[in-house]
DNA sequence: ATCGGGCTTTGATCGCCATCAAGATTGCAT
DNA sequence: ATGCAATCTTGATGGCGATCAAAGCCCGAT
């Protein structure tokens, strides 16, 4: 009986900013972590901070203070030109880190703007890097989730450089379902939180494209669409048509 | 006279492999390092190792073991799909480091084939990364050199994302250019160490595209093409070209 | 409930770049 | 020097996706 109320012996302001609670931890940290090292982790990541629909975590330009990990929702990243045009960068949904590319000048080069009402934890850098000194497991997680990132990058490259539009949209797909499967949502049906246009600025093509080829999908029996929500109907045809391209 | 003989007190062998002694050594390691933090690394730093033209410093797939700093030479990354296909994903100069992506699989992910005559300084991971918790600015260095790569390649998504034939040939000259010169080289005129299938790979163009639009460029008096030599004769009108679109 | 604006779909046409093809040039090996 | 393979240039044609255009839909604000 007791035991359902221990948790009244944790404030909730604790409850909320703990990592050692987090559902997310083995997306954000290293599981080799001690309870003493994931204590002072703990102690360096902030309050979760809430991000409105449409607001921005950051701009590009704004001084480099800190990483940042998506608790709740779902992220945009683009650089925007002169003339406005703008370049989606990468779409992040919880568990992943945010910000990276601002280490190397010192601010942001990015904008972050939430898709969705969410909540992200601060991960101050200085102070995240001179802990990672004292865990080593702390710092190879860093260097392990930059060169994902770079690997992914390279992944676009390939997609953007070689796919043509059905084999760049038929990945896209497959990479969102799988990414909410890894994080316990379903893989066959989900809510794309983002515009057409949106989409097709991440995949170098222009609305009417992307719209046009999710509908051919649907014709060809593929997929589902409705508005935002998408079904996936036949995943591997999907994959043959990425398969066509690039292996 | 005899500080003319002064290197003989050092052996052969110590002046190929010194981080001290080498002019690029503002490019590969961070310029706060004291005589001893310089001794430590110097210490890990593998014998300069050459690779001939063509040959493969590390193919995809293998196992992970060190970064590599260029030299001397040039070189070019690259994933290649099942079915064959190549995507170039970056050419690499002296003072640059390739292999950042293998962190995090553990393996490496693209091919690193030198386009010249080259030779590389081996950075074996494990040491630099616990040396780098006892340097500080050693580790800051990694941190922001990962980083670097991660805002070249949102500049590559940028150029394969939004940019035309012409504006992609344009920047990547402009590119070269630039790096070019903070070697000390020309930066007016210079030597493609590449294919025009290599060049198009990168900027996701066809070989003859890239041909067509060098002899269109040389035509409009933007530049001189002579094979594999370029020599830039408006190097204003090149920046407008890129500018039209990216800014 | 109704209105309005943003988002999406679909159609028609156009232009850029891929593709196919044939020579020209380079440079390497003998 | 000679010959061959790889690379590069240039031309002709075609298709994919951009662009222009208009109508429909969804959702949030009042």
């Amino acid at each position: 009986m007791q035991t359902a109320l221990q948790p009244r012996d944790i404030t909730f302001k604790q409850l909320r900013q703990a990592c050692s609670n987090c559902s997310l931890r083995e997306l954000c940290l290293p599981n080799e972590l001690n309870a003493e090292e994931m204590k002072q982790v703990d102690e360096l990541i902030g309050q979760g901070k809430p991000i409105k629909r449409g607001e921005a975590l950051y701009r590009a330009g704004e001084p480099f203070r800190a990483l940042y990990a998506v608790r709740v929702g779902f992220f945009k990243t683009s650089v925007v030109s002169e003339d406005g045009r703008e370049q989606v960068t990468g779409f992040h949904m919880s568990g992943e880190l945010m910000g990276m590319d601002a280490i190397s000048a010192d601010h942001y080069t990015c904008d972050a703007v939430a898709l969705e009402d969410s909540e992200v934890c601060e991960l101050p850098f200085e102070e995240m890097e001179s802990l990672s000194r004292k865990i080593p497991a702390l710092q190879h997680h860093f260097y392990r989730v930059m060169s994902r990132e770079i690997v992914r990058d390279h992944g676009v490259m390939l997609l953007l450089g070689n796919m043509k539009a059905e084999e760049r949209i038929a990945a896209f797909l497959l990479n969102l379902s799988q990414r909410f499967q890894i994080r316990g949502y379903s893989s066959m049906s989900f809510h794309l939180r983002m515009t057409r246009e949106e989409i097709g600025s991440y995949l170098g093509l222009k609305l009417e494209t992307v719209s046009r080829t999710l509908s051919k999908f649907q014709d060809q029996g593929l997929i589902k669409v409705q508005n935002r929500l998408i079904e996936l109907r036949d995943v591997d045809g999907l994959k043959q048509l990425v398969n066509s391209c690039q292996g």
